[in-house]
DNA sequence: CTGTGGATTTGCT
DNA sequence: GCAAATCCACAGG
């Protein structure tokens, strides 16, 4: 029996959880604690909504995702090994954050739009240049304010192995299993507008859109 | 609630 | 050059 307040037990997840295809890896995302660990402390967030980008070695192709025309400077960690940060700047001004699948050689991400914050909500909050009581589910509620709540860059995070037990930023599992999941199409594309690899825990606050994109 | 426009870096044509 | 896997502020119903 657990003692009443002790913290759930997390545990890393395997490689071979990313070694699959994006539109698998990506609902089986859906739970997992993404967790950075950074010099104001810990900052944790349950990953309730997700889109799966395909590797150009589909059929047919995906022509939204920024692997469709093969490796570049920029996506060079989507063609390498599974379970990496692939993190890049948007807009001018925000970044987003994806992670690596399939077997090193093919690409294929998941990119992670809204997180539960679970630790370092005042941080978060700090962060986003909200005040401290901000309500949670405004911190981390799209793709790029959850980069911003957990202090992710390019710089900083592109490219860290996600499953190495010292890296600063990891995915972990405490078991906690969605009841639900709501499946439509992917936000903000000019192209495979009806593709329906947007994954999110149905009816969660903290998914990001209106309420009909929550399920 | 919906819609519009501006901010402003990056990568690829 | 230009468009981008976004966010925010503000206007109007």
């Amino acid at each position: 029996m657990k003692a009443p307040g002790q913290a759930l037990q997390a545990q890393l997840l395997a490689r071979s959880f990313f070694e699959a295809s994006p539109e698998t890896v990506a609902p089986r995302l859906l739970g997992r604690i993404l967790e950075h660990r950074t010099a104001s402390g810990t900052l944790a967030g349950r990953i309730v909504e997700v889109e799966a980008y395909l590797g150009p070695h589909n059929q047919p192709p995906d022509p939204a995702a920024h692997a469709f025309r093969g490796p570049t400077d920029r996506t060079r960690v989507l063609f390498g090994p599974a379970g990496h940060a692939y993190v890049y700047a948007i807009y001018g001004r925000y970044f987003c954050m994806n992670i690596s699948c399939e077997l090193a050689g093919r690409a294929g991400c998941v990119l992670l739009r809204a997180l539960e914050p679970l630790t370092g909500l005042e941080v978060m909050a700090r962060n986003r240049g909200l005040l401290s009581d901000a309500p949670a589910r405004n911190l981390t509620s799209g793709p790029s304010r959850l980069c911003l709540a957990m202090g992710l860059t390019r710089a900083g995070q592109n490219g860290v192995d996600l499953v190495d037990a010292d890296s600063a930023l990891r995915v972990l599992d405490d078991g906690w299993l969605p009841e639900r999941i709501v499946t439509t199409p992917r936000i903000g594309l000019k192209v495979a507008m009806d593709w329906p690899l947007r994954f999110a825990v149905a009816g969660h606050a903290c998914a990001s859109g209106p309420k009909r994109m929550r399920g």
